[in-house]
DNA sequence: CTTATGACTTTCA
DNA sequence: CTGAAAGCCATAA
């Protein structure tokens, strides 16, 4: 199973209603540090992918959605969060979610 | 093998 | 929490 496998894999891993950091699914895979791969893990994911990760759980460490995909802008993204009941709140142009309320404690 | 890059994190203030 | 600077790591070329 390659590095991105185990980002989707731990990704999935995520209950519905609750949100989590690039960091925290990096921690999980056994890597703290690779962050990033998590964030590029998600870019490079294939469109079928896309439909079957909850990918727009997965947020930064202030719980704001950097997402910089073209084709699921970060309004799109905030969109599918609002559908799962979570609260995401406009700032400045950029979307935030309260880690406080939704962050996934596992 | 060496560089460059990026949906990030941690540290300091 | 927010902002700026430095650091990490896997992938691509």
């Amino acid at each position: 199973m390659n590095f991105y496998e185990q980002v989707y894999q731990t990704v999935k891993k995520v209950p519905r209603g609750k949100v989590a950091t690039y960091g925290q699914i990096a921690a999980l895979i056994g890597s703290p540090r690779s962050a990033r791969m998590v964030g590029w893990a998600m870019h490079a994911m294939d469109g079928g992918k896309l439909e079957k990760i909850p990918w727009q759980r997965i947020i930064n460490r202030k719980g704001h959605i950097s997402t910089t995909c073209e084709t699921h802008p970060a309004m799109e993204q905030a969109n599918i969060l609002q559908r799962e009941k979570i609260k995401v709140s406009l700032k400045d142009g950029n979307y935030f979610v309260d880690l406080k309320e939704y962050l996934w404690r596992p």
